[in-house]
DNA sequence: TTGTAGGCGTTATCAC
DNA sequence: GTGATAACGCCTACAA
């Protein structure tokens, strides 16, 4: 029906010929404020139409510098979450027009690549959506400065050339001391993830702490290589296994849910304990597995969507770089503990 | 420390102006086949690394007509399968020199819009991993003869516009029913999902009909809306409280995991119903959750990355499009049936 | 409101 | 092997 199946994508040019005014017109009419009169307007997007025409985004992005594109790094994608923070993110900066560009940046060269590319594609801000080395990464990576932004999404980063947009781990996880406290444990586990910088220490640093200066007593804690269920499940085994019957603990309070998780399915399966008849297990995300029956999973939301909205004001240039590593989510109390 | 930090990158010019040759020259020595000598080379190559430069890829777009990009749609972020097809698909593009574009397509109008800015940036091929509606909106996408390729993964389309990389859904189903067959059950209920276009109805017709030559009796069958297992835990629950005690099925052969896990857990918790002990339940995908003690799904495997690789090479135009839908998996034999 | 230069940083192609 | 010319399709000025 329109234009020329199978032939070059019209220009412009084309259109403006077709509508009897000047290609530049043409481009001015494809723009929000559209300094033009309606009729020429009008001419213009029916020619366009008839025509199929769409401004070309590679030689608007070299001309004006600004691609509308981020890119996204993501390190892991064991956890779950991750999906829902795709989701999230695709759907808010979609509806901002900005286009994602995802990377699996599983290794550590594929980072440095994928920093890179984002460069060389002129990315309007690159976002590490890792949960590892993403301040190592950072520090090391050569031509950081020519990336329009640099931007650590759900994950406090100590690393200066970065922002960071994440909950304020301290009182998120401060809410979940208190409750886990008046819960009347005796004998929590802390889980950590994966064990990178200081920044990363917020939640375990802020329950041991807190658990302390109430009981007196400083908990224990375990780490896990990484935010994968799987491999929870299995380090938590083994390190069960070593525990004395009776020094188990009574509460276990992960980092995340996907540890959490793992820990669930390892009580249940390899021991035979019930959750939370035998032992409490809390999370941190509020996956949608948390919410399942078989979980049932006392857990912290973050505000994901909102995250995502500022990050998109961020990259847009609408939004001041102040107080994004403050972001408020709410505790979701399930049955797990 | 290289080059000038906050300043705009440098370009080819400023390279062949360091190295003392022209800047057609730099450009040819980030080549591959590279006619240069080694000589040249070698100077080019310094003062690059010196200047931090990198080819600009939009400006190589424009000027190549070949973007090395690649569009992936996404409709549907509740089925944790699409985070192992991301993975897989971002890993093995990556490695081939594809970029890709995440576009969320919750809606029907977003899925036009993805078409539509993929042409804009002239991606190499949009990709469709959509469940819902894909031949309906590549018959009805407008533009889509300007689009390099278009490829719907991991699902048959019967849209002739676009090549379907996939698995042989018949013969994979094949293999299920007679694994589900030797099981020695008698009354089997398949679950659907989203009832789309007839293409998409092959597992579930060759269940139904691989049952039905066996055994003389026709499988009854039940529609999911959409492949969420927490929606699947619903309308199973629902479905089955309308159905009388004596006329439960003994075995549910779900269209993939989602629906499989779902069912299982509302086996679990609403019926209070064991599986595989009360019940058998069959999947398709072998999610990671297929392989949790908690269900220990028999399902069946999609070999996703080669499945990836081949739509590498097709974007890339180094395979032939025949054949790119009788890929073949394997069945994996686990404890819920 | 509309038209005009000049330039964005490559690639393709042809000379040398 | 290397240099040069002409696109690629648009945007930011500025002039009419």
């Amino acid at each position: 029906m329109a234009s020329t199946p199978k032939s070059k994508p019209a220009t412009a040019e084309d259109v403006a010929e077709l509508a009897g005014v000047s290609r530049w017109t043409v481009n001015r009419a494809f723009k929000k404020d559209a300094s033009i009169s309606k009729r020429t307007l009008d001419r213009v997007m029916k020619a366009a139409a008839r025509l199929d025409y769409a401004p070309d985004l590679l030689a608007a992005s070299l001309a004006s510098d600004r691609s509308n594109l981020v890119s996204l790094l993501i390190d892991d994608f064991a956890n779950p979450h991750k999906l829902v923070m795709l989701e999230a993110l695709t759907r808010v900066l979609g509806a901002h027009g900005l286009d994602v560009l995802l990377v699996n940046t599983a290794s550590q060269k594929d980072t440095q690549d994928a920093l890179r590319t984002a460069r060389q594609r002129r990315v309007d801000a690159a976002v590490l959506i890792g949960s590892q080395l993403s301040d190592d990464l950072i520090a090391q990576a050569k031509g950081t400065d020519h990336i329009g932004k640099l931007i650590v999404f759900a994950r406090l980063s100590s690393e200066v050339q970065a922002v960071s947009i994440c909950v304020d781990d301290r009182s998120a996880m401060a809410v979940m001391t208190d409750h886990v406290l008046s819960g009347g444990y005796s004998r929590p586990l802390f889980l950590a993830g994966p064990q990178t910088r200081s920044a990363h220490l917020l939640r375990q640093q802020t329950f041991v702490e807190g658990w302390q200066s109430a009981t007196g007593f400083r908990p224990e804690d375990h780490v896990v290589g990484s935010y994968d269920p799987r491999q929870a499940y299995r380090q938590v085994t083994s390190f069960l296994k070593g525990c004395p019957e009776d020094s188990w603990p009574d509460v276990i309070v992960c980092e995340n849910d996907a540890l959490a998780v793992g820990t669930i399915d390892a009580l249940r399966h390899e021991f035979g304990r019930n959750v939370p008849g035998d032992l409490a297990v809390t999370g941190f995300d509020d996956t949608p597995q948390a919410a399942d029956q078989s979980y049932q999973l006392t857990t912290y939301r973050q505000p994901i969507s909102a995250m995502a909205e500022a990050l998109a004001q961020v990259v847009l240039g609408q939004r001041d770089e102040v107080g994004l590593d403050r972001f408020t989510g709410e505790l979701v109390i399930r049955r797990s503990a």
